[in-house]
RNA sequence: GCUGAUGUAGCUCAGCUGGUAGAGCAACGCAUUCGUAAUGCGUAGGUCGGGGGUUCGAAUCCCUUCAUCAGCACCA
């Protein structure tokens, strides 16, 4: 019986039933028979072992295929697993699971003896001797019994576990490449000997399963390309992100210092201070425009408050305590009590709502000392937040409104960012019903408005469902930023009420917001964003005055305080340097305008200006270049 | 919190198997008065994260503690 292939060009072949994909490549022509790695079989990916017993569409994957990057990783994580088993002794290391993640691999496995940095490069190598092998891998698919007797062999307890907890009518599969073998869905390059660009990036502590109550194993972390040259980008942009990270530029560029005296509590320099400073400036503004009232709450609340609002019983363990007179205070991880508590200062009507409270409001809670890391993950921080107390039919609209602020100054900063909804966690308070009822409030206004997100199960706040914007830093790493949380909750723990139309208390719903979220970390975030050279409007320095040598020194002074009148912020290097010299400092910390003053400029009443990423771009009067800087201020460009 | 690593001058880092701490940059002083990414010479600067121990002797070995980093777990 013949069946017939249809190739990704639209041609058909016909070719006996049975036949192995592998045999259709190596009837495509030399090159495909050569590199082919695997192949899409009606869009599911298949070994090159994989026969066909029907008609098909069939797509083999080249090295420079999508899918082949997932193999290679796939494929490196076995050869990991392989080569630790050789060094270390094939029953001494038990096999956790080898996944594929975004920028490669890892391999969890139980070894006794700690793995150091040192160990990978003796694994690297251990791993190209088995390249060099070039062992066939090899699938086979064994029953649940073969399966459980073979590991069983082999004593591979977390293997065994795996296989146990596989749904019944699971196909199990076994690849085996040498000596080696592993329980693995597949598919996989066909041979080790196709693996030529990896490398092994680290190695951490992983609780088996995810869970830490398990045993911890070591993770390795690995990564693998089609080519070496792509390895060595990829490497290369890693370390290119190393130099933007927040913590580096923010000790070069004196933004802002951590002290043992404070684990996690950021002191803010001048430097960092002024962007700080920007930021809120720029939010109040937005406020303005939007209809907030500013308000200021104490950081510090008796213990009662906190039984009330919900947090003693769901955020204790993170918070800090304080008695004093022997009364209980605790520090504040939130601000939406002290908010709930200025709403109930009086009397609402319902023709004064929706009222937006919004605070720059410090908040203390205590993170694992583990999670801590740099401005990301800190024990106290600002938070740039607002409650918004609306009646149930503002709601949407309110969301609505929302979002745009929140999309309209990320847009100022240039930030691509990704939307989560987060539904119901495990720990949380509240009916069924209003739980649903807020769910579906934050689902319809993103679905209305046709913004692309996804769905966080379970990872809501205790009160509520949020919507959640992230944005990712130098690394990769992402970072909840803008959040928009609804709260039936609240409303209810406090008893707030407005009177209604009808002269009836009715209990508003609360909007919890923030657009920043951490302002400490989103001068982290931008620090990374930016690789340090702000713009001009956030950039601690706007302008240096750098006199040509000590002769102008007396007109660099002039020059910056008619600057500094009009509000830029400028400096004058007034030491006994070369210009070269200024100018190569000025560069490295980012300055964005530099006016080079000498005997013409001050005869002329001009400056040569040099711009940030542009150079020198010529002599202009100094009303002139104090306008350029005004507009590109004022743009926020 | 867990696993592992790291902690030496303001910063970046060196210091082999224990013999009493060093470089570059920065700072300061002097000379130089300079035109678009580093002028030269000189000076000063450290109880080697803290505590304890082993030893004739500890930056180095051991214990403990704190902080930081990578990752895990956590992230209302």
């Amino acid at each position: 019986m013949s069946i017939h292939i249809r190739l990704p060009d639209g041609a058909l072949k016909s070719f006996e039933a049975g036949i192995s994909v592998r045999e259709v490549a190596a009837s495509l022509g030399s090159g495909v028979k050569k590199n082919g790695l695997a192949a899409k079989v009606d869009g599911v990916l298949v070994d090159l072992s994989h026969r066909l017993h029907r008609d098909a569409d069939v797509e083999i994957v080249m090295p420079d295929s999508p899918e082949a990057l997932g193999l290679y990783r796939h494929s490196a994580a076995h050869l990991t697993a392989q080569a630790i088993k050789r060094l270390y002794g094939g029953k001494a290391v038990k096999l956790g699971i080898g996944p594929v993640i975004e920028d490669g691999f890892y391999y969890d496995v139980d070894v006794e003896q700690p793995l150091s940095a040192d160990d990978l490069g003796k694994i690297e190598r251990e791993m190209e001797r088995i390249v060099a092998e070039n062992w066939p891998i090899e699938r086979r698919e064994v029953s649940r019994e073969e399966a459980l007797r073979r590991f069983e062999e082999a004593e591979e307890p977390l293997k065994l576990e795996l296989i146990r907890d596989l749904p019944e009518d699971a196909v199990l599969s076994i690849y085996e490449q040498g000596e080696f073998a592993d329980l693995c869905r597949g598919p996989h390059v066909p041979s080790t000997g196709r693996l030529r660009a990896f490398k092994l990036m680290s190695v951490a502590g992983a609780y088996w399963r995810g869970d830490s109550n398990n045993k911890m194993l070591q993770r390795l972390y690995g990564t693998a390309f089609a080519s070496k040259p792509e390895l060595d980008d990829h490497i290369a942009r890693l370390e290119e992100a190393k130099k933007r990270d927040h913590r580096k530029i923010g000790k070069e560029q004196e933004l802002f210092l951590f002290s043992e005296e404070a684990p996690g509590m950021p002191f803010y320099l001048p430097n960092g201070m002024t962007i700080r400073n920007e930021l809120e400036q720029f939010s109040r503004q937005m406020l303005a425009e939007h209809d907030y009232e500013e308000v200021r709450t104490p950081f510090m609340m008796n213990r009662r408050l906190w039984e009330e609002s919900g947090h003693w019983e769901h955020y204790h363990e993170n918070m800090y305590f304080s008695e004093v007179d022997d009364v209980p205070f605790a520090l504040k991880p939130m601000n939406c009590p002290g908010h709930m508590l200025i709403f109930k200062n009086r009397i609402r009507s319902y023709r004064e709502l929706p009222i937006r409270l919004a605070e720059f409001g410090q908040v203390h809670r205590h993170e694992y000392s583990g999670a801590l890391s740099g401005m990301m993950r800190v024990r106290t921080f600002c938070q740039d937040d607002a409650h918004l107390f609306v009646r149930p039919d503002q709601i949407e609209e309110e969301i609505g409104r929302t979002i745009d602020l929140i999309d309209r100054m990320y847009k100022v900063f240039g930030f691509e960012y990704k939307i989560e909804l987060s539904t119901r966690p495990e720990q949380s308070m509240g009916a069924e019903e209003l739980w649903e009822q807020a769910e579906n409030a934050l689902r319809s206004v993103l679905v209305e408005r046709g913004v692309p997100f996804r769905l966080n199960e379970g990872d809501g706040a205790f009160y509520g469902p949020k919507i959640d914007f992230h944005i990712r830093d130098a690394i990769k790493r992402s970072w909840q930023c803008g959040t928009i949380q609804l709260d039936f909750q609240m409303p209810e723990k406090f008893e707030l009420s407005y009177v209604d139309e009808s002269n009836r208390k009715a209990r508003p719903v609360v909007i919890h917001r923030a657009v920043y979220g951490s302002i400490d970390r989103f001068v982290g975030i931008l620090t990374e964003h930016y690789a340090g050279a702000f713009p001009i409007w956030l950039s601690p320095v706007q302008a240096t005055v750098l006199p040509v040598s000590d002769k102008f020194a007396e007109y660099a002074v002039r020059t910056k305080k008619q600057l500094r009148s009009a509000g830029i912020r400028a400096d004058a290097d007034l030491r006994d340097e070369k210009l070269g010299y200024k100018i190569r400092e000025a560069q490295l910390r980012k300055t964005p305008y530099m006016l080079i003053v000498g005997e013409q400029e001050e005869k002329a009443g001009t400056a040569s200006v040099r711009k940030r990423g542009e150079g020198d771009v010529g002599r202009y009067g100094l009303d002139e270049v104090q306008a350029m800087m005004l507009e590109d201020i004022r743009l926020k460009v």
